[in-house]
DNA sequence: CCCTGATTCGC
DNA sequence: GCGAATCAGG
């Protein structure tokens, strides 16, 4: 993956948006988080005021959310109800969030879990899904709107981290709870 | 241990 | 120029 002047742009612009460099690595795809790092630097852009951390706002503005089940398979599986059209927002939020998760709450009205980079999804379809490409569903599966994520996924899961987060964790929290009850 | 950016240096 | 490895920090 080379640094195109149509990557390089975009770079430019989350960098001034104040998004961290794993998440910009995450968005544009095929580069890691050291290679925004070093891109940053060698463009001379404006670091950040305080090395280390949170100069990136990331956090997640608390909602009301259903916790979504994992998907059995990727399409025409009845899922419990995911709005597939822009949610309101609550106030409060700061532009930048707005900005980076507009595109996944259009189609996932889902809290992003702590820690976890949100990809822009690429809402592709069927049959531009690869192995590096998330297969979560969006929209209805009945209807023109229906598609997949897209964002890029790590070759050990079919979901991209946010996605992963949102498919497993509920799995995970059972088991959890299994496990303290003995 | 999660994350952050900064720096170095072999390629 | 690039970015993995490493460092230093929250």
């Amino acid at each position: 993956m080379n640094w195109t002047d149509e990557r390089v742009e975009r770079l430019k612009k989350l960098w001034a948006e104040g998004l961290s460099a794993s998440q910009i690595a995450a968005q544009l795809g095929g580069v890691s988080r050291n290679a925004v790092i070093g891109k940053v630097h060698r463009l001379s852009l404006p670091g950040r005021a305080k090395a280390g951390g949170n100069a990136a706002p990331n956090r997640a503005q608390k909602r009301p959310a259903a916790v979504p089940q994992r998907p059995a398979t990727y399409a025409a599986q009845p899922r419990a109800a995911a709005p597939s059209r822009p949610v309101s927002r609550p106030v409060g939020a700061t532009m930048v969030k707005e900005e980076v998760e507009a595109e996944i709450f259009e189609a996932v009205d889902y809290v992003p879990a702590k820690n976890v980079v949100v990809p822009i999804s690429r809402k592709i379809g069927l049959t531009e899904l690869t192995e590096r490409t998330c297969k979560w569903p969006m929209g209805d599966p009945l209807k023109d709107d229906f598609c997949f994520c897209g964002a890029e996924a790590p070759d050990t899961s079919p979901y991209c981290k946010y996605h992963a987060r949102m498919a497993y964790q509920p799995v995970a929290e059972r088991r959890r709870s299994a496990e303290a009850r003995g």
